[in-house]
RNA sequence: GGCGGCAUAGCCAAGUGGUAAGGCAACGGUCUGCAAAACCGUUAUUCUCCGGUUCGAAUCCGGAUGCCGCCUCCA
């Protein structure tokens, strides 16, 4: 398989360095608030991943950790008169809540920094020795331009960077672009002891620590957000480098931010919805589909417009698989085997494309993890299926063939998390998704009975007008066999 | 100012040298009392623009324009 490197710049084969297992390290969240869609984009990515890692036979390893212990929380905890260590448990669960509320499940290891401040001293110290690490005032800074490669994974020069750049003057850093390691307390803030006195570690450093504690000195591949290259990437990957001499992560992997009005969501833009608001209005799984339905490293643009189509398209998906096990459940009886059958609906290139699905999507996959390409063979086997399904015959070839394609549908549809759900269920609930209306479902229901009077009467002038008034308020109707029943208009 | 990325149909979006996936919308058809839903079908001679390399370029190279991200906390 092949993965874009942000350290080289283009796509790299993947092998692991150890045969057959593979560690994960992806930046998660500081918890001071709500995580917003931009952060459950991260962990769609991430997560999907790991599902296709494993897929591949890997032993997977994935380790996402909570910065609990920053700036803004400390800020928050005084704002608010709640304890910081009270906020940080409360965002934690607040995550917690929304990742499982969209399918995701949790990483192996899930660290927090203020678990590791042994570690994080102990790295300090190293790199205090090492010559790396100065103490100012009551900080310790990273020498930045003692380590010769800094730069190399944002491709900018230390000189560059200072022009222009919006550099806070800091009297006791030797360099105005040298970061922070370990960050002194002001009475009242929480603080650990050090050898260099009560404190707190800085951003980046956590990440180093509890990255090389759970998974050595170098990483496969370590990721996050583009916009996490520069500085914490790069601060991360120089002081964990001149720490132990090794290279730190073979690959980094950054994916796209998420956008509204082509700006990038964030809370100091303000401009951001939250999991939870986002999961109020759309099903787990259509917001899912949503985000995996553009290359990873693509930004991608949030609105209820984009969302609503991403509910339209699964609905497509799940349209099918609800018919597919309609049809197999009137054959209980049936065995799948080495029948053969010629699908009339369908050219000979055409039955071809519909046996090489699985092929098709791994190679996808495959290649740096194509979920958009991969999401085009699955709706293009289902228009090919439907088309099959209209043959509608009993032979045990065909069944065969229907089964065997049902079977793989769910199964690639496991690699994404996508249609595990019940379809018959699914396709229900998608279409008839409750909102504010305006009138109550059993006013609905009298309406609905009113018009079915009229139509047995063939009055099918006043049926069409009670009809059409329901429309006016957002209720379509619909005729089917089991009766008429309505859904919200999207 | 520096670094990086993007520009493909009405909209969203794959495709990185061999002649434009897929979704949504729209339109036509099947079905229906009429609809809706579902299904089928149609819809880019062309990939922001200008040069160049090549038998051949959306894909590679040079330039222009526009947008975005990072350089400050950020997934």
């Amino acid at each position: 398989m092949q993965l874009y490197n942000t350290l080289s710049r283009r796509k790299e084969p993947f092998q692991p360095l150890k045969p057959g297992k593979v560690g994960l390290y992806a930046c998660g969240v500081t918890v001071y608030d709500d995580c917003h869609l931009g952060h459950a984009r991260s962990t769609v990515v991430f997560e999907v991943l790991v599902r296709w890692l494993r897929r591949r036979g890997l032993k997977v390893t994935w380790v996402r950790n909570f910065t609990d212990i920053d700036d803004k929380i400390i800020r928050r905890a005084q704002e608010t008169g709640v304890p910081w260590l009270e906020v940080a448990e409360r965002y934690i669960a607040s995550f917690q809540e929304d990742m499982s509320a969209l399918g995701i499940p949790p990483a192996e290891i899930e660290p927090r920094a203020t678990g590791h401040i042994p570690e994080i001293v102990d790295l300090i110290r190293v790199l205090q020795d090492k010559g790396f690490a100065y103490q100012g005032h009551e900080d310790v800074y990273f020498r930045v331009r003692r380590f010769p490669g800094y730069g190399k994974l944002s491709g900018q020069s230390l000189d560059d960077m200072l022009v222009g750049a919006r550099i806070e003057v800091d009297p006791h850093k030797e360099d105005p672009l040298d970061f922070v390691l370990w960050k002194g307390s002001k009475p009242g803030e929480p603080a650990w002891d050090s050898p260099w006195g009560p404190g707190r570690p800085g951003w980046h450093i956590e990440c180093s620590a509890m990255s090389m504690r759970y998974l050595g000195e170098t990483l496969d591949l370590h990721g996050g957000g583009q916009d996490l290259v520069f500085p914490h990437h790069e601060n991360e990957l120089a002081q964990s480098e001149a720490a132990t001499g090794r290279p730190f992560s073979r690959f980094w992997l950054h994916h796209g931010l998420l956008t509204i009005n082509q700006e990038k969501m964030s809370k100091s833009l303000g401009n951001f919805f939250t999991v939870k608001e986002v999961l109020a209005k759309f099903p787990a799984e259509v917001v899912r589909f949503f985000l995996i339905n553009a290359h990873y490293r693509s930004p991608l643009d949030f609105s209820d417009a984009a969302l609503a189509e991403a509910e339209t398209a699964l609905l497509r998906l799940y349209t099918t698989m609800a018919h597919l096990e309609e049809v197999l459940g009137r054959h209980p009886d049936f065995k799948p085997g080495e029948y053969s059958y010629y699908p009339a609906t369908l050219t000979l290139d055409e039955c071809a494309r519909l046996g090489s699905l699985t092929g098709r999507v791994d190679h996808a996959l495959d290649d740096d993890l194509n979920t958009a390409q991969a999401l085009g063979f699955l709706f293009e086997a289902v228009r090919l299926l439907n088309r099959l399904l209209e043959e509608n015959s009993s032979e045990p070839g065909y069944l065969t063939i229907l089964f065997n394609l049902h079977k793989e549908l769910k199964e690639l549809g496991a690699v994404l998390n996508l249609l595990q759900a019940d379809p018959a269920a699914m396709v229900k609930s998608l279409r008839q998704k409750p909102l504010d209306l305006g009138i109550s479902p059993e006013e609905i229901e009298q309406l609905i009975a009113a018009r079915a009077a009229a139509r047995k009467a063939k009055d099918f002038a006043k049926a069409d007008n009670i009809r059409k008034d329901l429309l006016d308020k957002g209720i379509l109707l619909e005729d089917t066999p089991q009766g008429t029943v309505w859904r919200v208009k999207g």
